[in-house]
RNA sequence: GGAGACGUGGCCGAGUGGUCGAAGGCGCUCCCCUGCUAAGGGAGUAGGCGGGAAACCGUCUCGAGGGUUCGAAUCCCUUCGUCUCCGCCA
């Protein structure tokens, strides 16, 4: 949600940045709302506090017995009531349109990202590793022999539907492998606290972190009406909702290993092949809460804490930064990495990492109290996937098949397996 | 799932219809005093919203939402959370 007073302030500068977006001259609605919203305010409090004035003089008139000055004030309190109660309802309604309209509209990008309708127009950063040579057709992971086994699509289909899959043996246990060796390094390499959140929130958190009240169709919702999180950003990210926290505590760094849950509605048809699009993954989340003059550098920084996972693994990839057509809703700048698919001949999203700003502390009141005594400031707010660990499988899959079938694993990986890191054409991890 | 209790400021804790945004204590900040390892005295110490250049003024907030009343932290309803006992259970 964005801050009305900046609205106010600099609505050029509002209405240029969201332009970017493809929303032109927002500022002049939001600006007309706020003073209906304020004029209503202003007349209801104008009258609350007649009506209190006259409440207190009835508690005088009562108490010196005078019975007809205390009849008299009642009646006036009485009437008084009644106005108070209709301005009320008028500046509560206007507040409603103001507040509706703000949190459908998405965050500022910064001037720095590029300009842009889709993801075609996002920018290279940088690129890190280079794909192997193979004297052989490379294929996609579920083609692979040493895969086939482990990797059912059938049964998950049986059980759930599309896009599930259910993993068995060596591949099952290098996917636990990949998400135990993601979490160590963020908490003991990068300085995150590991966290273990629910996955099933309320509807106020799917508001404080922006999925709602836009996104709703993404996600599942229970018969209770509880969400099932399409990302532990909505877990960590609402750790501070409502919070005032100390600056001296900033920055928070969070990190946590959960399932996610997507319906992927408007994705039919992509995809559809391999585990890379499911309706159920497991994702490595990282999660920044910081002063506002850290979020800028703390985006830097985790996005070196992702590339660092791909760089452990041997991964090559590249990092991107997305043009304002791609952008995040609730984002001012993402950096995806993009983490070279041989079976696909192609850089495909494997991470995203994001900042916000205020955008969601604002929505869920997240503050932090200044050292040197000021008012409470809202604190900025980061995620990123580090990483998402089914397409790392598919990833680590792909680039370490071999021309008789079998798949060599980055050595980081062998504490996790056994010491092992070659999974056999026939599925055996030797 | 059944029965009951509770939910007050950074913390503890008073307050059962009238000037209570809320006693007292602790903690913290500033000032004074004292000179010895700590103590004493004084002042201050929530946030949101609206108005204002500011000082400041108004308004709202005693888990949340609604209701009764001229007036509610105090009464009623709903809801969320915590605790105790019983049941069930990974």
């Amino acid at each position: 949600m964005h801050d009305i007073r900046m609205i106010r302030e600099a609505p050029e500068a509002f209405d240029a940045a969201l332009a970017r977006r493809g929303l032109s001259g927002m500022s002049s609605e939001i600006l007309a709302l706020d003073q209906a919203r304020r004029g209503k305010i202003q007349a209801a409090e104008e009258a609350k506090a007649a009506q209190n004035a006259a409440s207190k003089q009835v508690g005088a008139a009562k108490a010196k017995g005078d019975e007809a000055e205390f009849e008299r004030l009642r009646a006036l309190v009485s009437a008084k009531k009644d106005e108070v109660a209709r301005l009320n309802d008028e500046a509560k309604a206007e507040d409603a349109k103001l507040t509706d309209l703000l949190m459908g509209l998405p965050n500022l990008p910064f001037d720095d990202i590029p300009e842009g309708t889709d993801e075609d127009d996002n920018v290279e950063l940088r690129r890190w590793g280079t794909p192997r040579d193979m004297d052989f057709s490379a294929k996609e992971h579920f083609e692979i022999p040493a895969v086939q086994s482990g990797m059912d699509f059938e049964t998950a289909a049986k059980l759930a539907g599309s896009r599930f899959v259910v993993l068995r043996g060596a591949v099952a246990r290098i996917h636990r492998a990949l998400a135990q060796f993601m979490l160590d390094t963020h908490v003991d390499k990068n300085g995150c606290q590991e966290t273990w959140a629910p996955v099933l929130v309320n509807e106020a958190m799917m508001y404080g972190t922006g999925q709602l009240p836009k996104f709703g169709e993404d996600s599942y919702q229970t018969r209770e009406g509880m969400w099932l999180i399409p990302t532990s950003e909505v877990t960590l990210t609402n750790l501070v909702n409502g919070l005032t926290v100390d600056e001296a505590s900033l920055p928070h760094r969070y990190t946590a290993h959960s399932q996610c849950f997507r319906s992927e509605a408007g994705s039919a048809g992509r995809d559809t092949a391999g585990m890379l699009r499911q309706h159920q993954f497991e994702k490595v989340e990282m999660v920044s809460i910081t002063h506002p003059d850290q979020s800028r550098d703390e985006l830097d920084r985790m996005t070196k804490c992702a590339e660092g996972i791909l760089e452990a693994l041997g991964l090559p990839y590249r990092t991107m930064v997305l043009c304002t057509g791609d952008l995040g809703f609730g984002m001012h700048r993402t950096h995806d990495l993009e983490v070279w698919l041989p079976g696909q001949g192609k850089y495909r999203e494997i991470s995203s990492c994001s900042v916000a700003g205020a955008f969601q502390a604002r929505r869920m009141n997240a503050r932090f109290k200044p050292a040197d005594g000021g008012k409470p400031e809202f604190v900025h707010t980061l995620n990123g996937s580090g990483l998402a660990v089914g397409r790392t499988l598919i990833a680590v899959l792909e680039n370490g098949q071999q021309s008789d079938g079998s798949v060599t694993l980055p050595d980081v990986l062998a504490p996790y397996l056994g010491g092992k890191t070659t999974v056999a054409p026939d599925g055996t991890l030797r």
